[in-house]
RNA sequence: CGGGCUGUGGCGCAGUUUGGUUAGCGCGCUUGACUGGGGGUCAAGAGGUCGGGAGUUCGAAUCUCCCCAGCCCGACCA
């Protein structure tokens, strides 16, 4: 940016709501929708999270889960069956009690989320113990009605997938939670998203309402606060129970299903957008991006330019680049450099006359803003090899980023201390209930529980667990 | 639910205290010219139930009353 011009966002140690905010416009990524607590989702953020879905929902069909859907709206009753259910939702439903302009004999809930209409439906399903595993997903949006809601981060309406699955026994159900989390959650994030997850278990007070252990990736955002990046849960027997899931084991006996459920939403859009974003905006790394390289066509004053730029383009789709054409030449070419940083297109070619004559281009890097010559018949081979440089680079600053803001503490007020500008990792055994209340004080709640080697708790005894504390989203 | 604040072109705001001709400004938008390697310059335009209603007044964005919406803080929360 040039010096002495006003910045476009809001600087983000000026005010980090505010700039995110101003990215959400400034990048037309999404707007606010009629209903409080609703969110429009624009052309280009809609194309970030189609890209998110197609990689998440690769990844869940390689773990074994097949696709399904199920209804949005849900009979009431349903909700009544598990108590922690109940209770853990109700706050937040949105009821239906007039259809067709009639009262409704039974109000209907629209779905905050699918537990109990998957189990009465599995429970239908799972007769025998070969018919088990039982792996579903769906795609499908869920409302939950919020009071302060922020766009992506939580909205009363999102997008999401949820896995449902009902295995015969214990193990089989934890194991395959854990699974998720690895190898399709982390392994996502780490490589695609180029964010640095911690995996760890949720305590008791922070599970899912109805879970018997919550599993939980936690990022760092760019403000040092934590938000939850997806989660995946042991259900144990309560849905199982409540819904009749039970099956013929090979000794024909009748036993009761382990289920488990996982999800991630469009609130990833958020983590991306604060894990990565800096102060002239988005940057979105290569391997999610829909767009990884832009070509701008600086100035034409005969079309060649033009004809230089396209021929770029093409060559590049046919490299398997997911390349695009800016040649909208009657408009400046600050204010469209300007825009598709904003947007965090990886990699920008600037082609112009001036280029055009020596047989190069310039190739500027939306993660460090360098801008180098390349000649044009080297993009091609190159522009593959630099995409990556970028993606690796951004998971090693928010890596770096998130190091930096880690501290290790032995006191609880030192974890409420070191929590207000990043994480405080503090011996689990430290944190007894007053602990956890002293903390909540200050706005910190534990994000989750790992080993000392920052792996899920598994097995581990409770008092050699360590506890990772923050603010959080 | 309690306390505080704010509603004025698409967005951000001034004007309200002390009522007074035609309601301004920045950004954005449209058209044109010159430009063009970092939101370029100049010119000409479009766009308004001043949140809604009632009242006071010769006259209301401005004063009074009622209502609505949103924001912040508290309380409550996967």
């Amino acid at each position: 940016m040039a010096p002495g011009k006003a910045p476009i966002l809001t600087p983000r140690v000026d005010d980090f709501p505010r700039w995110y905010q101003d990215v959400l416009n400034k990048a037309e990524l999404a707007d606010n929708g009629p209903v409080r607590g609703t969110m429009v989702i624009r052309p280009y953020a809609y194309a970030l999270w189609e890209r998110m879905v197609a990689e998440v929902d690769a990844r869940i069909k390689a773990a074994g889960a097949e696709n399904a859907y199920f209804p949005l709206f849900i009979p009431e009753s349903y909700f009544q069956r598990e108590a922690e259910h109940v209770e853990g939702f109700s706050p937040e439903l949105a009821v239906v009690t007039v259809g067709g302009g009639k009262e409704l004999e039974e109000p209907v809930v629209v779905r905050p989320t699918s537990e109990t209409v998957i189990g009465e439906y599995m429970a239908k399903w799972v007769q025998s113990y070969r018919d088990l595993p039982l792996l579903l997903n769906q795609w499908a949006n869920v409302v939950r009605w919020e009071l302060r809601p922020r766009v992506f981060l939580r909205t009363s309406e999102f997008l999401w997938q949820e896995g449902h699955t009902a295995h015969a026994t214990e193990e089989d159900a934890r194991d395959y939670a854990e699974h998720i989390l690895r190898t399709v959650y982390r392994d996502f994030m780490v490589e695609v998203l180029a964010i640095p997850v911690l995996v760890g278990a949720k305590i008791a007070q922070e599970r899912f309402a109805g879970a018997t252990n919550t599993l939980t990736c936690e990022a760092m955002m760019g403000d040092g606060k934590a938000l939850q990046m997806g989660t995946s849960h042991e259900l144990g027997q309560n849905f199982a129970r409540a819904f009749d899931v039970t099956f013929l084991d090979e000794h024909g006996e009748q036993r009761t299903c382990w289920t488990t459920s996982w999800g991630v939403s469009t609130r990833m859009m958020g983590g991306l957008i604060m894990a990565h974003g800096d102060d002239d905006g988005l940057r979105v790394p290569p391997r999610l991006a829909a767009t990884q390289v832009v070509v701008l066509v600086v100035r034409d004053d005969d079309g060649s330019v033009t004809d230089a730029a396209q021929r770029l383009v093409d060559d590049l789709a046919h490299g398997g680049v997911r390349a695009r054409l800016d040649a909208r030449v009657e408009t400046g070419f600050g204010r469209r450099a300007t825009e598709w940083e904003l947007k965090g297109v990886p990699l920008r070619v600037e082609l112009g006359p001036r280029d055009l004559a020596e047989g190069q281009a310039v190739v500027a890097r939306r993660d460090d803003g360098t801008k180098s010559p390349v000649s044009v018949g080297d993009l091609v081979g190159r522009l593959p090899g630099l995409l990556d440089d970028v993606q690796r680079s951004l998971l090693a600053e928010a890596t770096s980023r998130r190091d930096g803001a880690t501290v290790l503490v032995d006191s609880v007020a030192a974890a409420a201390e070191a929590a207000a500008e990043g994480f405080a990792v503090v011996p689990w055994r430290l944190l007894d209930d007053a602990a956890i209340d002293e903390l909540g004080r200050s706005a910190v709640t534990v994000r989750c529980l790992q080993t000392p080697d920052g792996d899920l708790p598994g097995d581990t005894p409770a008092d050699e667990l360590i506890a990772v504390c923050a603010r959080s989203y």
